[in-house]
DNA sequence: TGTACATCAGTGAACGCGCGTTCACTGATGTAC
DNA sequence: TGTACATCAGTGAACGCGCGTTCACTGATGTAC
């Protein structure tokens, strides 16, 4: 078996676990010993555990752009785009809640030793939610800075999701685009 | 030294270590020694440490409840009030973040063992915030239900607070302001 | 006032556990001559 | 074609650590007679 083969089997497998019972209830062991293999073998692929949590980092806000992009291509308008961006990162919330905890707070970030080169990566995702917010204030001549914006629209849909992740409220998809429209006329009228 | 003294003196300096490093930085044998005692002796006062945290979750929030309920005795209206509790909780992000994520996540609340009787509690804060999302709507003849409001300023603060403790963005009292404004006049254009 | 007893906060050693990490070693595979 | 050697993924026992929790015991204090 050649190294690489091994590698992606322990990130996709760790991925899987991250994904399924969260960073919390992650360890090494469990995950070898499914694997077949044996502790130390680990250490032949990643330096440790935090080098295993940045790479997976990276290979999380990967698969969330991705998902983004390809649901896109039919997005006409900023308005449009905001709008599909929101309502995927709410279904990652509702999904897959403990793979955006993982990728927002996880603790590789925290001991912050492989966080500079990983940053970039990981907010692909949120350069583009302000790239688009950019766009809508140009082409609908609204009266407000991007900061601003971009935090109005972030924190709701950050914070929407996290309610709905600990079933405090129920997901309503047209809520989204209800908030983001009053995001939009709240800046015209300024 | 009557027991009480004891476990009083144990809540708060629990409290004060978790305030300051985080649940994920706090342990039992430490936190003794700083107050002279064995970890035996811990027992004598808490059936185990889940009990501990889910008397601390009950204090941090009595805490910024009363704080809340103190800074509202100058509020005229609804608007006042959410105004005043936005500015509230956001300054808890900024200045206490750990507490208020050990108050809204900790693990006594994943192992659920002694939740139902602590969530009242805990959501106090919460249910105060819906109240008056209910005079607002009634008094301004707003054309919004109480659930999409209340999820709308309750999403927006709360995902503010996580981009300011996370120091991605910086504090400014002023958007909670216009945002709150924001929603507002969204409700009464529908 | 002195003695016997009960109470109970606190002691401190020990238990058992799971964790990340290390390291001398193995053994299959490929390569050079 | 056979032999000597290098490479390197994987082994598995061990290390050291910190954690929550238990429990037989201590010793100061209060109480009853």
């Amino acid at each position: 078996m050649k190294q690489n083969d091994t590698r992606d089997r322990i990130l996709q497998l760790a991925m899987y676990e991250i994904n399924s019972k969260g960073e919390s209830q992650f360890s090494l062991r469990p995950l070898l010993k499914q694997l077949g293999l044996t502790t130390g073998a680990f250490y032949k692929h990643f330096k440790n555990k935090d080098e295993l949590f940045s790479e997976i980092t990276r290979l999380f806000s990967e698969k969330i752009y991705e998902r983004v992009q390809h649901k896109l291509e039919r997005a006409n308008c900023p308005r449009d785009t905001l709008s599909i961006m929101g309502k995927i990162l709410l279904n990652y919330y509702v999904e897959n809640p403990n793979m955006v905890e993982f990728l927002f707070f996880n603790s590789s970030i925290a001991n912050g030793q492989y966080l500079s080169s990983d940053n970039a990566e990981r907010f692909k995702f949120l350069d583009l939610v302000k790239l688009e917010v950019k766009q809508l204030i140009t082409l609908e001549e609204l009266n407000i800075s991007e900061q601003k914006m971009f935090i109005q629209l972030w924190s709701f849909i950050q914070g929407y999701g996290i309610l709905i992740a600990n079933q405090l409220v129920i997901r309503d998809d047209h809520l989204v685009d209800e908030t983001l429209l009053t995001f939009i006329e709240g800046a015209k009228n300024e």
